[in-house]
DNA sequence: ACGCACTCCGTAAACGTTTACGAATGTTGG
DNA sequence: CCAACATTCGTAAACGTTTACGGAGTGCGT
């Protein structure tokens, strides 16, 4: 079946009505819509994507920028394949399609998404992995695409993101941890520029402030957000001359890692000192001990992205009404063994 | 900027010298080129997409259709975002560009794959993930894309594919497994229908009847091939009565929770029981003791499945002449600990 | 019998691009 | 000086679709 035009000559049909019953116009005689549907279900007639995002002038494609770094790859995070399901939930609802588009690690994030919005593949987009000053956002908002990021920045300007509430999870666990009589807290953060590091200390500090507890930057270890990180994570740590007795990671599978390096040197986790990782993942989910962590649901995070994002296209605005376009997404905390040692106890 | 008519009209030049000028057509004069490139810098001009597919038909974008499905998360196996860095580098060159689509797993794959192919998204398509019968490959080539499986299937017709060399382990492993005195060697096989499984069990099969050692249905572990899947083949191999020596594992991210029920009852990999892995992931890298695996790299992976690709393509098969419709991809074995197991010293 | 409203459908323009064709101009050779 | 050719560019058609517009037919009320 080639285009329309073929199923219309078929039908005996003009192109205009054929088109208009496939679309669902009203002005059709029910009749011949089903003949119409029929027959394109029989030919295996779809319409063409070119010439329809050439006349409307939209796509109906949702891109979704992710990395394919090696590290990305090592980590092998699937954050955003779970998130996919909750987006995919509601594009559906409006045949939306998602399509992800990798950024090839030899080239510029910024230029690589130039390209794409701008041959108009697709009519919005969701970057990820946002930068602390990412010139990505002021592309997208002189260009004028919809767009939504995973991840606040400080780029100026009022943009749409949805964020992990990372200075909910970095409070709680020093109030926890303080509660159990911990006052050496140590806090992993990530090496690169990207902002939730900066959240998540800030976040620290001003807790450990309200505790009365000093800032020590020597507590602080900046390593990769990994696995590997999260071993070279407890290698400083042993190595500080005053250890902390409690440790707060920002990437749950750095727990790994730092399971591996402590117990390499005889600590146990939850019995030496006390852990919290971060997010839920299955990677981490059968650690022993168990790791004390916060926890989120993929889908459900996917489900609140794709809606603020439909909320800020004019099209689909009218779906949305209420949607915020900033939006800090709550955790909830798992209470593992990883973090049952106490301070007071012990001391 | 709008489009190619306004940047002609700014440079008081047609819309046919533009175009011809940005596509770098040979019939215009150099001075006028560099005029026309750059204007098109400066207003940040880049040719619309649907326009461009719509006169040309074609699209240049190459469609790497992926599984969304909460086991997939939950395996966190970046396979196929490694694999697209060696994708990338290769269609790079041809001015190509990757997608991923994600298959929502609600729908059924056949049927969103002939949704996108259909709206002619893309050029040709990479497959993964492929059935045993994989009515995926029918609709393909009934439909006269381009494409290329990864992984082979019993469908009908010749069509493109490259695939692990699956037999090529099984038969090594065994043979390696047999040379260390084991005569009671299981195996994991897939619970799905992914076509992978059935032939990673004939090789094995095949090996031990040429070592004369009977085929015995019970050392056949049919679980997920997941974490959790290893955990559950631990379990079900230390319940048999007659415990097999060794074990050879058909997912990498077996091992992990493999190793961990082994050793909740006291059984050290290695010393009691010999395992040998299937690839070398990321994850499975620091298990101790170290696993005896097939390695292989993603990477270079990805630049023969994107050749092979291209070769099936009329329009750049003159760049890849000599590349083969079909390839099995080798692994090398990466010797370990897991295996150092010999049943000839113990019994 | 007439006008009006309503239903249904055909016509044709438009979306932004590429490209076949030919026109205009300059260049060369005889 | 003319033919032949090369270089450079403009013109217009074409890709497949949607949709504004209007026309044809029907039914209804007056």
């Amino acid at each position: 079946m080639r285009g329309i035009r073929q199923l219309a000559e078929h039908l005996d049909i003009s192109i205009g009505t054929v088109s208009r019953a496939l679309n669902g116009k009203p002005d059709v005689n029910e009749e011949t819509r089903k003949r119409v549907l029929a027959a394109a279900e029989e030919l295996g007639y779809v319409a063409n994507q070119s010439g329809r995002s050439l006349r409307q002038g939209e796509t109906k494609v949702i891109g979704l920028m992710i990395e394919s770094s090696m590290e990305a790859v090592e980590n092998a995070d699937n954050f955003f394949l779970g998130v996919t399901s909750g987006l995919q939930s509601v594009f559906a609802r409006h045949k939306l399609d998602l399509i992800m588009l990798p950024c090839p690690s030899d080239e510029d994030p910024r230029e690589y998404l130039r390209r794409i919005v701008a041959r108009r593949i697709v009519d919005a987009m969701i970057i990820s992995n946002t930068q602390r000053l990412d010139r990505r956002i002021d592309l997208l908002s002189r260009a004028k695409i919809p767009f939504i990021a995973v991840g606040r920045s400080l780029s100026p300007g009022n943009f749409p993101w949805i964020d992990l509430d990372f200075e909910g999870v970095a409070e709680r666990a020093v109030d926890r941890l303080v509660a159990r009589g911990h006052r050496r807290i140590a806090i992993t953060a990530p090496s690169s520029e990207v902002n939730l590091g900066y959240i998540f200390l800030d976040s620290y500090r001003r807790a450990l402030a309200r505790h009365g507890i000093a800032f020590d930057p020597s507590l602080v270890i900046r390593v990769k957000s990994s696995e590997q990180g999260g071993y070279q994570a407890a290698h400083e740590l042993l190595l500080l001359e005053q250890r902390p007795t409690a440790v707060i990671l920002i990437y749950e599978l750095m727990a790994i890692g730092l399971y591996r390096r402590l117990m390499e040197s005889g600590v146990m986790p939850g019995r030496d000192i006390a852990v919290i990782g971060f997010r839920d993942a299955p990677r981490a989910r059968f650690l022993q001990p168990s790791l004390s962590c916060f926890r989120m649901s993929l889908y459900d995070l996917g489900v609140a992205l794709a809606r603020a994002l439909l909320a800020n296209m004019p099209a689909y605005r009218k779906f949305y009404p209420d949607e915020g376009s900033n939006i800090v997404w709550p955790l909830e905390l798992i209470a593992g063994e990883s973090d049952a040692f106490q301070q007071g106890v012990m001391a």
